[in-house]
DNA sequence: GGTGGATGGTTCGTGCTACGAACGAGTATC
DNA sequence: GATACTCGTTCGTAGCACGAACCATCCACC
């Protein structure tokens, strides 16, 4: 059943070639503050609140060494810190810096302005429905909160 | 105007966290096949036809020189070969070999299986809808064939 | 209190992946 | 024939992924 505009393509070519677009555009705002896409990522997920490293290695689905050196990395950059957990010396918790957390600002509300455009070809009422529509992907697949719902910051 | 299960997230966030379910999901396929999500991205890819190097640098959205690199990879693994492109000798064309082409068929068939799951919680409506919205705004974008439409395939 | 198992996180080794600069071979234009 | 441009590779560099091994700390059990 062809579209007007073109052969419509199904449900998991069409996750799979959004998940493609988010990805670049995620990747070019990071650039743009002299991120990497991971960095990007791991400053987002630290927005709300510190992590521990084991929680964090969860949300961002890494292996315990990769979580490691993305610390490292970014801590060297001085956007994050480790902190000794009070209640386990065994554990750290991760937090931004303040530098972290202004550029953290910035970068996210950059990256929510280039992610807005991408489905502004559709009308309100649309873009609502798939607002919808994905959140309960989003919710079906307990996704972790690697992106801040927005009116969740400060 | 918080939703019966929690509060919905905006259209950025939740394309952002899809897009993070999609490559999880996407990773840990190719994995199953041996294959970093590059590779299964190239593979993917190639499954149509060959390219030359400038335009699968496009549609991958890669540097010359990273797209040299990932083709090396997957040549030394026998799964793509470089052809002398005959109308321009400075040129070459990238195609899938008899057992790249084998494993893209596998990994692409998995990958769909699984990528298939993800909405599998929403009414066969709904899903459908979901489909279309997603199809406008990879289009909207001009998305290169990162992934088969389902019946591409010969 | 001592012991053993589990947990939290780091280090190491290895390979993959990204980019820009520079380069060589081939093509197109003048 | 000379020059500019294109195509793709190589080089140098840094980031990133994982599993194995390790060390420090915590907890349960005796």
């Amino acid at each position: 059943m062809a579209k007007a505009d073109g052969e419509q393509m199904g449900i998991v070519t069409a996750l799979v070639r959004v998940a493609f677009l988010v990805d670049a555009v995620y990747a070019d705002s990071a650039r743009e503050y002299g991120l990497t896409q991971q960095q990007g990522q791991l400053l987002c997920v630290l927005m709300p609140r510190s992590y521990g490293m084991g929680e964090l290695g969860g949300v961002l689905g890494l292996a315990k060494s990769s979580l490691s050196g993305l610390v490292d990395r970014t801590a060297r950059r001085g956007l994050v810190r480790r902190e000794t957990d009070a209640q386990d010396n065994r554990a750290v918790r991760v937090e931004l810096t303040p530098e972290g957390s202004r550029l953290a600002d910035e970068f996210y509300a950059e990256t929510c302005r280039r992610i807005e455009r991408l489905p502004s070809g559709l009308p309100d009422a649309e873009r609502e429905v798939l607002a919808d529509l994905l959140s309960r992907v989003v919710r079906d697949n307990e996704v972790p909160p690697v992106f801040m719902v927005l009116d969740e910051q400060g």
